[in-house]
DNA sequence: GCCAACGTTGGC
DNA sequence: GCCAACGTTGGC
């Protein structure tokens, strides 16, 4: 089993918001990076756990775990000329962007913030620290995974 | 709201 | 294939 960490605006869409979804489950939507698409399609498997990020708000950081619920597939909203991430270069004989779907675990009980995170030596690995990184889909290690949880 | 860092686009 | 211009991300 692998860990990851997603990042996802909470005003768009929260660990609340998944909370609250039938079957506390969601299509991960919107994807429009290569890098970040290929490690869904290509590396992404059910039952891999990954950390549930806030990002551009008020305490950027952790909030929460999930869980791959469906692996790859399609990404239709790219099919949808209304839809805010269309692509007209994505069809659905041949896709460009995939998805996965992602089911509620736990809130943490507390938010483990980017701050806090920027101060441990032993994530001076973790892709999420990493200058200008920009990437909304990331791996985590195991032993990145543990020491996270153990600051909860 | 600012802006650094980065990915993408498109002219050549 | 290069690279300038542009758009986006996301912390602050």
């Amino acid at each position: 089993m692998r860990y990851w960490l997603m990042k996802s605006e909470p005003e768009a869409f929260s660990i609340d918001d998944l909370h609250d979804r039938p079957g506390q489950t969601e299509h991960w939507d919107g994807v429009r990076n290569y890098q970040a698409r290929n490690m869904m399609r290509d590396e992404m498997k059910i039952g891999d756990q990954m950390f549930f990020y806030h990002s551009n708000c008020d305490e950027p950081g952790i909030v929460g775990i999930a869980e791959v619920a469906r692996e790859s597939y399609p990404d239709f909203t790219a099919f949808d000329p209304d839809d805010k991430h269309f692509d007209p270069k994505s069809n659905s004989d041949k896709p460009t962007w995939f998805m996965v779907d992602v089911r509620f675990v736990r809130k943490l009980s507390r938010t483990i913030s980017l701050r806090e995170l920027r101060l441990k030596v032993e994530l001076a690995e973790l892709a999420l620290l990493r200058r200008g990184n920009r990437l909304s889909i990331m791996p985590v290690s195991e032993q990145q995974w543990q020491f996270i949880l153990n600051l909860e």
